[in-house]
Order: C-alpha cells, then sequence, then structure tokens
DNA sequence: ATTCATGTTGTGAT
DNA sequence: TATCACAACATGAA
C-alpha cells in the first residue's frame, strides 16, 4: 500500500476523532487491552504509516504488501473495497462505528504527540513536502539508481513500486539511470511529477479507479510508442521496474531540442 | 495448482 | 564495519 492510500485512510477515519474505543478485538500480538476506554485524539499518516494518536502513547499501522483496512460509520461502509472474512490483525469499535485493520503490522509509540517526531518535509502527500530538500537528498547519492532512490522512504516517504514505475515512464528516464547521469532540470521535473503523479494516485484510489488510470505498471504495451514493456528487477531493492525500452532508453540527448 | 506482487525487517554469511 | 542474500510475514489475482 502507497502512501497516497494511507492518506486516504487518514481522511477517511476522521469522523473517529475524538471518539472512545468500547472494544478490541484481532489477532495481534501487541497488547491490545490498553486501548480499551482510551479517546481517539487524532489520526495521520506518514509515508506509509498511519497513526492513531491516543492521550499517551499511539498506535503505528505499516499495512506492508497485503495489508488493508475497512471502516463502518453508523451502520454503512465508510470504506473498504469489500467486506473481509478473516480476523482483522486489529478492530476498534466505537459508538459511532469500527475500524478494522488487516495483515499489517502494528506497533506502540510510547509519546503523547507522535507527529512531532515525523518530518512531514519528505512525506509525498503532505503539504510540508519539500521539493528541493529531495533533490538535495538525491544529488547525494550520485551513483545511486534512480529506481532506489525514488523508493528510499528517507527521501520520499510514501512512494512504493507503482508511483515509482508510472513516474519514470512519465518523465522518460530508463530505471536504471545513475543520479549523476540526470540533468539537474530532468531531475527536477522527475522530483515535480512523483508529486503531481502521488495526488492523482489518490484522487483515483479514493473512487476505487487507480488501476484504469495506470500507463506503465503491469501494462504490456507502452501507450505513448506501443512497444513492448520491460519488466527487470533492478536496483539494490531488487523490484520489479516497468519501462518501455524504447521512450526511456536512457539517452537525455533525445529529449533535448539540437540547437546547435 | 502455482506464481507473483502497491513492502519492510531481521538474520546470518561474506 | 558494510553489504548482501535470503527468510519471514500474509493475501488475492492471474
Amino acid at each position: 500500500m502507497e502512501g497516497p492510500s494511507l492518506y486516504l485512510a487518514a481522511n477517511q477515519l476522521k469522523p473517529f476523532r475524538g471518539k472512545t474505543v468500547l472494544s478490541v478485538s484481532g489477532n495481534t500480538k501487541i497488547e491490545k487491552e490498553r486501548i480499551l476506554g482510551k479517546e481517539v485524539k487524532s489520526i495521520f499518516s506518514w509515508g506509509k504509516h498511519l497513526i492513531i494518536q491516543f492521550d499517551e502513547f499511539a498506535l503505528r499501522t505499516h499495512f506492508l504488501l497485503f495489508g488493508a483496512f475497512e471502516a463502518e460509520l453508523n451502520h454503512s461502509t465508510l470504506t473498504g473495497d469489500y467486506k473481509r472474512a478473516y480476523t482483522p490483525r486489529l478492530q476498534l469499535d466505537f459508538e459511532n462505528g469500527n475500524i478494522k485493520l488487516f495483515s499489517c503490522s502494528v506497533k506502540f509509540l510510547e509519546t503523547r504527540n507522535a507527529k512531532a517526531s515525523y518530518d512531514f518535509t519528505i512525506d509525498i502527500m503532505s503539504p510540508k513536502w519539500s521539493p528541493d530538500k529531495a533533490f538535495d537528498s538525491i544529488s547525494s547519492k550520485p551513483d545511486a539508481l534512480i529506481a532506489d532512490v525514488l523508493l528510499d522512504q528517507e527521501i520520499f516517504a510514501g512512494v512504493g513500486n507503482i508511483i515509482k514505475n508510472e513516474v519514470l515512464w512519465r518523465v522518460r528516464i530508463h530505471p536504471e539511470t545513475k543520479v549523476k547521469e540526470i540533468p539537474p532540470s530532468q531531475l527536477k521535473e522527475l522530483i515535480a511529477e512523483t508529486k503531481k503523479f502521488s495526488l492523482l494516485f489518490y484522487k483515483w484510489r479514493k473512487v476505487f479507479q487507480l488501476r484504469k488510470h495506470l500507463d506503465i505498471y503491469q501494462k504490456s504495451i507502452c501507450p505513448r510508442c506501443g512497444a513492448k514493456v520491460k519488466r527487470e528487477k533492478t536496483g539494490k531493492r531488487n523490484r520489479i521496474s516497468h519501462f518501455c525500452p524504447v521512450c526511456q532508453m536512457g539517452d537525455e540527448n533525445l529529449d533535448q531540442p539540437n540547437l546547435s
């Protein structure tokens, strides 16, 4: 699950702010009983994390590859694509509804203000996100492959494999291009496009229409030039890159008009 | 039936 | 010490 989905979750769960947890269940091994009777102070996301802040501690959730959330508000579905039949990792019940968190990692943060410990300037969905900071962080890793850099949660918190592939396709950069091989102007374009696409991802995900808007991820033909899409494990992270071997051939000169 | 993938963390070897 | 390969976790779609 990528950053925009978490940002969406945090937004959709806002009706539970100020509500008290009436019952707790789930197959998590953490001491979930301590949540009983506590009031939800705030809910927010950072990168791929969803954080529920209580008075003296916070609950941090990470959905990894297969995680999901569902919620009901006043007996109708608030969010969730369908009803899962299996036991949630953690379920919180309120007087106005419930939150179910599936197949995720959950952890307590011993703080009254978890939000203060996160750097939102690197969170792709945050209004505080800084393209200049991203530029500096990326530039400090000249030999890294751009496919790895986009997945680096200390640079682009919230960016996952879908966003990585779609953005690289949009700016026509080969996933195995080294940072130092990318001209500054194109790197800035990449950074701006990452933010732009993440907002689109959010918009589409909200109405369950993400898939139909993807151009390169799990596609067989490049919609721009018709070439057969390549899939290769790339970089140190060994994640699959989906790219067009024609549009993204890594020859920067072809992107620049020849003015001589 | 089998494989793969919107991801991260920890362990043990090199 | 740093880096790496691999395992573990967990679900649903192709």
